[in-house]
DNA sequence: AGTTCACATTGGCATAGACCAATTGTGTTG
DNA sequence: CAACACAATTGGTCTATGCCAATGTGAACT
């Protein structure tokens, strides 16, 4: 461990920046030291050692699996957030992106969602949950919601992937522009059962409100990403 | 604490939102009851609290303040990142934004800046480095780093306060367009020191590569926010 | 009245140890 | 040879405790 530091610096710092040398260079899935070995090998406890090792994963640089071990982390998936949709953007990376739907029930808008769609609370909204995976990884996690019913919706989706292209396809819904929030969450026990995820893992959670031309709203949604395995990239042009 | 909850639910998060429910509604600032007081009142030892508490911390609902104690958070601030300039957009929304510049030099390109910018590596460019506030609190923590000189950048920067607004009218650089990359990290102790945040606390990172109409690099920027106080907005509208 | 200093309070860091839960390898059994 | 039972290993959670560092309070002293 280094011994020329900034006063005041704490120990499980100290010791994260000795397992991210440990760790240079080496591949993914490389399974490191166990935390008792770490503990035993700086003289440290094992509380130490997982307050560091939390944060590498927490930053995406470390994995880890209850029972096997503590792994290199491989790298994170860049997502370009625009009108694009997830499936397309992943598939010009050259990753295999799938979709699985957890439910697709018409439903009473709640006070929240009507408030976003322009709705009264309790009229028809179509609510659509999802789990988004890369690779059979799941990432993300992600309920729209749209307003009225939108009859046969499965089956259309099961046949084209893409929501926004069924909706503009066989709804004539066109999205004409997007507003997305972008915030830090940490994962509850719900994240955690649905992306396999620790507690308290850092999210990355998205919500969309997307409108047709006329400013009326097609979509309301709330994605949560692994913020462990995602970064966002959104590209702006000038007016002029 | 409830007692019928999911098997499995960690201690630490069943206090979390025991937590969660007692500050519902409390002003912000106001003071919360300390750890060791709530570990006896819940029964649980002062280690599960500091969790439960860190996790309300990193999430914006709590902030702590050593030999003071924990109280409500301030409602996050929402940051439309857009074309528009930092101190513009706080102003926009009744907020007094201000910015300590901690450092103006002319270095040379280290790889990865001269990469971003198109130069090559030594290549002398404009490194500025800022703190922005927001009602007086440190936010975020900003190095640009701008290609070649600049004379007088500082006393310019002082006038005009923005630094698109300086670039576009004395140096007749104009940003065209931007691109965005938006990913979570955790506080190191230099980010502890510049932000007054806690170790390993949630950061929103943003790396900014503006260029001009021709396409020409402009400005390559890191910005780490604080994630417990920020939410970033963006806005995209289809092209057809 | 103002300043200084000691002390209690509160959060920050770290230790040592215990038990649980998931995984994996091993050995036994059918 | 396959399937199952079991034990060892490894990460996940929690307790109990100690000391440090920053803050605020009040007494003591100019």
């Amino acid at each position: 461990m280094p011994t020329d530091v900034a006063p005041g610096t704490p120990k499980y710092y100290l010791l994260k920046t000795e397992v991210l040398g440990l760790i240079a260079g080496l591949k993914p899935g490389t399974l490191i030291p166990t935390e008792r070995a770490l503990a035993g090998k700086y003289g440290t406890s094992r509380t130490t050692v997982r307050q560091a090792i939390s944060e590498l994963v927490a930053e995406g640089k470390l994995g880890r699996i209850q029972g096997h071990g503590t792994f290199v982390a491989p790298p994170k998936v860049t997502h370009v957030r625009q009108l694009t949709s997830f499936s397309d953007d992943a598939r010009s990376q050259g990753l295999r992106p799938d979709s699985r739907v957890l439910g697709l029930d018409v439903i009473g808008a709640d006070s929240g969602v009507a408030v976003q769609l322009g709705l009264e609370q309790g009229d028809p909204v179509t609510r659509l949950e999802r789990i988004r995976l890369i690779e059979g990884e799941p990432l993300a996690h992600e309920v729209a919601w749209l307003p009225g019913r939108l009859p046969r919706l499965k089956s259309n989706l099961a046949k084209a992937g893409s929501l926004y292209a069924v909706l503009a396809d066989v709804y004539g819904l066109r999205v004409a522009d997007v507003e997305d929030t972008v915030e830090t969450a940490l994962a509850g026990p719900e994240d955690v059962r649905l992306l396999g995820i620790g507690m308290g893992a850092p999210l990355l959670v998205v919500h969309r409100l997307a409108r047709d031309a006329n400013g009326a709203p097609v979509e309301w949604t709330r994605s949560a990403f692994r913020g462990d395995r995602f970064r966002f990239v959104s590209r702006v042009k000038s007016g002029g």
